[in-house]
DNA sequence: ATATTTGGTTTATGTTATAAACTACTTTAT
DNA sequence: ATAAAGTAGTTTATAACATAAACCAAATAT
């Protein structure tokens, strides 16, 4: 009846880091930290499940001399989001 | 930007226990195992939660000798859910 | 009588999310 | 030149959470 829905997408700010690089090719650190409204602690942490699980690329490099951490989704990742979407459906009913 | 996921409903298995609840008006505690498919212990804690939140009635019965616990969604439950849901588009996008 | 099933609850454990503390470096002010 | 403050993160400690396993009480089947 219910499909597992994703532990790894299943987390408010997982979501939130993956709804973020759905729409925009793709973000810093700094950016997505400012749209998340995360932590610093909190998201290098979750960017780091998220790259683990090949959801997502971190790009390092240097912006002049200050490091710069560089997320985009993966093909992966967006197929994933779209499949944990589709099982909420049945949690959410017709509602959403 | 995100508004925050009600913590409460944003889990797999309450979520669930929700969403059966909303379509059926009341449901026992077997019932509600079958559906979803939990273990009876994961369902009990999660009931409880649900219970003391306000989210749903429980009500303690017999059917002949065998105890019998029978769930159902309280106004306070259905706004809850429908709030999550508005929430949720948020993350997920108009894909849903 | 004893073993199994039913309908649960309690408890123990592993996992997760998160904040707090820390590292390393740069910029700015003195 | 040095100190103070800011930037960009990572590591670690802790609290909350989900879950399974163990348990309980009663009923039913052997």
């Amino acid at each position: 009846m219910f499909k597992e829905l994703n532990p790894l997408l299943h987390s408010e700010l997982r979501l939130a880091v993956m709804s973020v690089l759905l729409s925009v090719e793709s973000a810093d650190f700094v950016f997505l930290r400012e749209q998340t409204g995360a932590t610093a602690g909190n998201l290098s942490v979750q960017i780091d499940k998220l790259h683990k699980a090949g959801y997502i690329t971190v790009e390092k490099s240097f912006r002049g001399k200050m490091p710069r951490t560089t997320c985009a989704i993966t093909q992966e990742g967006v197929t994933a989001f779209e499949e944990y979407v589709t099982a909420l459906r049945r949690y959410i009913g017709k509602g959403l």
